[in-house]
Formats: structure tokens, sequence, C-alpha cells
DNA sequence: CGCTTTTGACCGGCGC
DNA sequence: GCGCCGGTCAAAAGCG
């Protein structure tokens, strides 16, 4: 990626993280860069005013354009109200393919018990991988309001970090797009929020009483 | 009572 | 092959 086209992404404040297996520990960040309630259009309604960061953060860029990010283009793929293109298609799969995804049966299978076959789908469940992006904010509450509802299905001490990471999954049926927040090592100031896929369906709670006009793209996430 | 959170156990991937 | 580590499960506890 070039450096321009790098540029164009930080003023953007966008980015997604394709397919990482290797490298999905090591999200990239996104940084807000105003010091606003709204910071942008959907996808990202957040209702907490957000402060402005301090500028004297470690330099996140190149954990953010590293060459295993492979960062997407904004000049081809953003602008206008679709604000991101994210591709749900056989992209989204793991290198293992789909021939892993449980497509395969063998008589073994029948030899399992239900909790043996129970945990089959689980993993087969796993090799899925939505897109993900992940950005950062300045603010006193973990769990930003982005309009949907969420339960917390784990939490985690994440190694070389004193803060503890926590994992939600959206309670709509159905809807399997999760989102993990923690605290940056560096400055416990910043939440880390990292979206999974893409909700089906809008969000639950009604926005119209807010100030953003596009609410039809709320579903982004 | 139903939903959410907590938390220890478990699993798979990955590096050595 | 083994141990570490991140992600998820699921039972129990908490809460309105």
């Amino acid at each position: 990626m070039s450096s321009s086209s790098q540029q164009a992404m930080l003023k953007q404040g966008l980015f997604e993280e394709k397919e990482m297996p290797a490298a999905a520990s090591q999200m990239g960040f996104f940084t807000f860069p105003q010091n606003l309630t709204s910071p942008y259009p959907p996808p990202f309604p957040f209702h907490q005013p957000l402060k402005p960061f301090d500028h004297a953060l470690p330099d996140l860029t190149d954990t953010l354009f590293s060459p295993k990010h492979r960062v997407q283009d904004p000049a081809s793929d953003f602008g206008g109200p679709q604000l991101l293109s994210l591709h749900r298609s056989t992209a989204n799969f793991w290198a293992w393919g789909n021939e892993c995804l449980g497509t395969k049966k063998t008589g073994a299978e029948d030899q399992l018990g239900l909790s043996a076959l129970k945990m089959k789908r689980i993993k087969a469940r796993r090799k899925v991988r939505e897109p993900r992006f992940c950005f950062k904010t300045m603010s006193d509450v973990d769990v930003l309001d982005d309009g949907y509802k969420w339960r917390k299905y784990g939490q985690k001490v994440v190694k070389n970090t004193q803060h503890p990471r926590s994992y939600y999954r959206c309670t709509q049926d159905d809807c399997r797009v999760k989102k993990r927040v923690e605290r940056l090592a560096e400055d416990p100031r910043m939440v880390i929020t990292t979206y999974e896929g893409r909700h089906a369906h809008s969000p639950s709670r009604d926005l119209h009483d807010s100030q953003h006009p596009h609410s039809h793209l709320n579903n982004f996430f």
C-alpha cells in the first residue's frame, strides 16, 4: 500500500482487517481523529461523548499498516453512503477451505456421543471468519453504545496487559456478530473495540432521536 | 422467572 | 510433541 493511500486511510478513519489467520491476534488500530460526540455517520452511531485523544500516544501506524495487514484501499472501496465494502463470500473462509466446514461425513461420526457431536458442530463453526475491523476511542465506558444489544460471553486476561478483554455477542436471534472490547495497555484511557461480522438486522434500540439522519445504514455492524 | 454476567474449564492453533 | 495463549462454552450466580 502506498503512503498516500495510508494517509487517506487515516483520514477516513476506517480499515478492514481481512482474512489473516496468522495475524489474528495482531489487530490494527483505528483512531477517531476528532473530539466529536458522533464523529461519523453510521456505522459509528456512538452516543457517548468522545474525548480528544492524547497525541503522545504510541504511534500505531506501523501496527495498522504492517505488511501483515492487508488494508483495503479507501480510494477504490470507500466513498458515498456505503462507507466500507465488506465482502461475505468464500473469501471469508479460512485457509482450510470449504471442505473443512463440516461437509464431509465419516462413519466415525455415528459413533460419537451427543456432546461430542455438539462439540464437532462448534468446531466446524469456528472455521468461519467474518470480516473484522477494529478501532480505538478515548472513553470512560468500555462498551460504546452502538445501538445494538450485546451479551457478554467471556472475559480473558490477555498476556502483558493489566486490563481484561471482554467478549460480546449480539443478542439478536440468528445474528452471530461478535465484538471484543479491551483497554489499550499503553494507555488505559483508550478503548479498543473489534467487530467481527455484519448484523443482518436493524439496531435494537431506536436511534431516531439521535442526530444521525442516516439511520437506515445502521445495520452495517 | 427470564435474561445477563461471571468465571473456571476446555479446546485448537501456533511457536519452539 | 509439548506448552502457551486466545477464544469459547456452560454452569452458577446475579439482577430487575
